[in-house]
DNA sequence: GTGAAAGCGCTAACAG
DNA sequence: CTGTTAGCGCTTTCAC
């Protein structure tokens, strides 16, 4: 490995100067600049990034912590936030170290004890659980942290969620002015702050039409297509007119149950979705569905940190962004 | 920030012995030792990765390139090799460094010299583009490499791949077997190997049942949406009586056209897929598709990485994965 | 305009 | 069984 002495003898200066050079950090007059070049050129030398980081406490890294499920199919949601991030952070010169909490409250800590270990010069992160306010504790980490897509209760910081509670109220709404007013929710886990703020929506929406909310068209369990696909079933054989599916996993399974069994959309039952992907159109009819900036977020939360990472001591921020009703065939 | 010389100084020993206590390199006393985690814990300790990677030139971190092309919808399959890929790596108490070339070649290149001053202990890549040879050069980085997906011509090195020829040729044949004769091929921009290799499947197929290769059966384009959908038009008035679609995206465009122009599945037109996910189910009928181990590749690929960082001098390993016809109803 | 040298926090000889 | 210390490759203060 050829290091910056061996550059600074080639080029009969000082490490000092070279350091300088490489960085721009002093002038250097332009001769010595050349002389300079010329052997980190022909040296072939590349400064190591990691001498760099222990000596100037900073990495040039950001970490992200998402919360990923099963092994394939899980969370396509998590994957279009992490490629956000990604460009946003190669334009500014950045690394992206990634991992995942499985949406598992001790994984996640783990995760985070690694990350204090790490030099990282900032962090996002997708909390496990709204419930748990242990994250100021635990990221004793002298970095700045931004929070996506969802609210941990008590926790101060830089935080970007999406509207949810608008997002479901808007397609229920959608529904109900279709004439729909059998509409069955089906919703991931309630518990985090996601799930919640869609069910609330969805009230809202009923509640403005004085539509009574019954229990039993509100059906909750964990976001997978299997049970997207039984809970569809359920709504199915409660007799409900319409469908509101609170995530793209349970989505899936839900269309799959009623292709399935012939059930015709919109005629016997009107749906939407969340998040939109392009399978989202592949159905028939293509799905409605409620649509997440999931690139956005990412984008936004990675400008929020690079701001803090830069100094910025402004207030905590809270971005929350719209979603949107994507109108298609399935109402 | 609390470093080893504050533990060494709080529990009265040397800090080469709290060292030794923390990575369990020598025999250390009992006594000594419930010292030094005492002082840790007192202090909340942790250990500083950017020293011990600068001291031991080692990171516990990997390297992972892939070519994703858009901002959303873009490449699920590079996203279930990242997962594949982080599970079997936190099992073994590494990192991962997420890395995107963008599927260009200049890109690509950066990205490998940000690596090669990262210090990361390995490298995985699916590679840009198989005519390129230059990865040799570029990649200096002492550590080893395993790539992944696609096979750069002229490179020596371990690898591992999908039999992309296998695949469309069981598919193609499971369609001659049906009966279908006039069979269209859509794929991505030929030259990288996954879409020759699945090509030659889809040709070699055709020859054992000595039915001529028709040069306009065959459409060739970039890996888009939209490009499915105008190349499963085309060969829809082309008159073709089944479609095999040799990547997913152009799977969903190809989709999208047979359900706006509502040509019935399988009975006018019979197609399988490539890729295997949720949304392949949520057609109607449910698509039969090539199902590639996406989870798998990464998991194989970052095993043979970590024997290499372990020391491994074996010859270099062609590891090729099946791919498997998912049969559903959709030919 | 530039250089000398300290030191970031750790590991690993070497010494006892 | 444990301590002393050099040094990984870099940045940065102080000095000239």
């Amino acid at each position: 490995m050829v290091s910056i002495k061996d550059v600074a003898k080639k080029a009969q200066v000082s490490t000092a100067t070279v350091s300088h050079v490489i960085n721009e950090t002093r002038f250097v007059a332009d001769e010595t600049k050349q002389k300079v070049y010329l052997a980190m050129k022909d040296l072939n030398y590349q400064p190591n990034r990691i001498a760099r980081s222990l000596r100037s406490r900073k990495s040039n890294t950001i970490g992200l912590l998402v919360p990923l499920v099963a092994e394939d199919t899980s969370n396509f949601f998590f994957m279009s936030i992490a490629n956000g991030i990604e460009k946003v952070l190669k334009e500014n010169g950045y690394n992206l170290i990634l991992s995942n909490s499985n949406e598992d409250e001790v994984t996640e800590k783990n995760q985070i004890r690694v990350f204090n270990t790490q030099l990282i010069d900032g962090l996002v992160i997708a909390p496990v659980n709204g419930e748990d306010s242990a994250y100021n504790k635990e990221l004793t980490g002298d970095y700045p942290v931004v929070y996506i897509d969802r609210h941990p209760s008590g926790v101060e910081g830089d935080i970007v969620l999406v509207d949810n509670l608008r997002g479901s109220y808007e397609g229920v709404r959608a529904l109900l002015n279709k004439g729909y007013e059998r509409i069955g929710f089906i919703t991931g886990t309630l518990g985090i702050t996601t799930s919640d703020e869609r069910l609330k929506g969805y009230k809202q929406a009923l509640k403005e039409k004085a539509i009574p909310v019954r229990k039993e068209f509100i059906k909750e369990g964990p976001a997978t297509f299997e049970q997207g696909y039984q809970l569809a079933k359920e709504l199915h054989e409660a007799e409900v007119t319409a469908l509101f599916v609170a995530n793209n996993v349970m989505t899936m399974g839900a269309v799959s149950y009623l292709n399935e069994h012939q059930v015709k959309i919109p005629e016997e039952i009107g749906i939407i979705g969340y998040d939109d992907y392009d399978w989202m159109k592949i159905t028939s009819p293509p799905l409605s569905v409620v649509r997440q900036p999931a690139f956005e977020i990412g984008k936004v939360a990675v400008e929020q940190l690079l701001k803090r990472i830069n100094g910025s001591k402004e207030k905590f921020a809270e971005v929350m962004l719209d979603a949107e009703l994507v109108q298609r065939g399935s109402f």
